[in-house]
RNA sequence: GCCCCCAUCGUCUAGCGGCCUAGGACGCCGCCCUUUCAAGGCGGAAGCACGGGUUCGAAUCCCGUUGGGGGCACCA
């Protein structure tokens, strides 16, 4: 590890171990990484499972899987370690239970030992007066008398965040200046009562401890951002600057959602689409670097990309400029790299290639591949001869003169030379033959060849 | 209900007061190339949510309306 200048920059991505991520979390984590690797900087991977009822390591496993594939490496983190671990909230509850003590001890905490019914029945009862719904501060003026009867009593306190009242303003890289007013912002709870750190808590502690100075994350979490600054402030650390993205929305311009499908980088993954395309789509998702590029590669990314040139405004996922670009992406690739990374999908399809024959087939079918997932349709005529014939080819072929494929195939038998030149020549005199041009003429001839009516030139 | 965020072609965006009769890209349509399909080339349709201001001048600044989103949890 390089030893970091002060005043690098440090960003970091914490997601929840869910699983695969979506692909806005993983523009979340994008910009968060050229953020900070586009400066030298320092990229900190932090797993946010302090909700460890149904984390499993599989989920866990998919988040990491994810990054890599992505090229997304993190600097501090887990599996790599760093000296502000351990990177796993599950693994830090001594931290947490600390910073609450000192929280506590300042006078900057309390404990609440409202209970979840009571808190349901006033949080009615305001709103039914047309009052804001947020905790009322009740334990925190509770007469200290009060406090020890309902400890002594054994009733179990969740502790609550004592929120100054005043006014809170963020000074967030993407949205400019935001101001919540006094009053605002609500008393909020730090500890559940089962003695279990509450989001809000973890991430204040974690991202001043672990030297965050840019949060990058989703604008859903924009009101948090002045939570998080006072729970720093209050322990008497400097809060980070924060860059709140926009929304990925899906087709129908609601946020990404399990509702839209397959939105995890898995699932692009597995229908065949490049990392590099996903990482230029992402990118150019509510971010340019001006008013023309359209392609960068991942350098030119970490030169060009700043958080001030992020839009405010939400953007909706579109498959099909992603399906563009990873076309543009495949023919970018030499051909061994491309075979290379066809392997995966022919093997799962049923075709096995020899590496070599494999490589020299690429350039048949290079520009015609959307993704890798269609490389086995696009090659199988090729390596196999346990071809369907698709319901078009078989018609036309049903359809071709009586004897036109038998001929056909007689005469490229009898061929001398077996290369482009003969071919054409043997195919064209063939459909002179029968008096067609190419294009009815070659037809049922690709279809028998190919069981397709669609696919690489003849010759 | 209260608070916050957002608003340019269907979609991603450029635009930060005059360069805009609004530029690029995906998608769509047409033409060209062509043995199919792609790829490529050329062309086209398509947008500043609405209403008030400010200004000599507004997509750009201000206010309001409408619409969308987020928050107000012992969820993250």
């Amino acid at each position: 590890m390089s030893g970091s200048a002060a005043g690098a920059i440090r960003c970091r991505f914490a997601p929840a171990p869910s699983g695969s991520i979506h692909v806005g979390n993983a523009r979340s984590a994008l910009f968060s990484w050229l953020y900070a690797k586009g400066r030298g900087g320092t990229f900190v991977l932090r797993v946010e499972d302090t909700d460890a009822s149904r984390v499993t390591e599989e989920a866990f496993r998919g988040v990491l899987d994810d990054l890599r594939w992505l090229g997304l490496g993190w600097d501090e983190g887990p599996e790599v370690g760093g000296e502000h671990g351990p990177y796993r909230q599950s693994e830090r509850h001594e931290v947490y239970r600390e910073m609450t003590e000192r929280l506590l001890e300042a006078g900057a905490a309390y404990r609440c030992y409202c209970t979840s019914e009571e808190l349901e029945q006033r949080r009615e009862a305001a709103m039914a007066r047309g009052e804001p719904p947020g905790y009322d501060g009740l334990c925190r003026t509770r007469p200290q008398q009060e406090r020890e009867a309902l400890a002594a009593e054994g009733r179990p306190a969740a502790i609550r965040f004592h929120m100054p009242e005043r006014e809170w303003v963020v000074q967030d890289l993407v949205k400019g200046e935001v101001r919540f007013g006094p009053g605002q912002l609500r008393d909020f709870v730090l500890v559940r009562s089962d003695g279990s750190p509450v989001f809000l808590l973890a991430v204040a502690v974690d991202d001043m401890l672990m030297r965050i100075t840019h949060v990058v994350r989703g604008d859903d979490l924009l009101t948090s951002a002045p939570r998080n600054a006072a729970v720093i402030e209050a322990l008497g650390g400097t809060p980070p600057v924060y860059a709140h993205v926009p929304q990925v929305l899906g087709p129908d311009g609601k946020p990404l959602s399990k509702r839209h499908g397959s939105t995890s980088v898995e699932a692009f993954r597995e229908q065949g689409y490049l990392p590099e395309a996903m990482v230029n789509y992402l990118a150019l998702l509510g971010w340019s670097r001006d008013a023309e590029t359209t392609f960068l590669s991942r350098d030119e990314l970490l030169e060009a990309f700043d958080l001030d040139r992020v839009s405010s405004n939400p953007a909706v996922f579109d498959t099909e400029k992603l399906t563009w670009m990873n076309t543009h992406s495949i023919q970018q690739l030499s051909d061994d790299e491309l075979a290379a990374r066809c392997v995966h999908f022919l093997t799962e399809a049923g075709l096995s290639v020899e590496p070599r024959l494999l490589r020299d087939a690429m350039p048949l079918v290079k520009e015609r591949m959307r993704t890798l997932a269609e490389a086995p349709d696009l090659l199988r005529f090729l390596f196999s001869d346990d071809i369907e014939m698709n319901e078009k080819a078989s018609s036309l072929i049903s359809k071709a003169p009586e004897g036109y494929l038998k001929t056909a195939a007689d005469t490229l038998d009898a061929l001398d030379a077996w290369d482009a030149t003969s071919i054409t020549d043997a195919l064209d005199r063939r459909a002179a033959g029968a008096d067609l041009n190419r294009t009815k003429g070659w037809q049922p001839i690709r279809a028998a060849v190919t069981g397709s009516t669609v696919s690489p030139p003849l010759p």
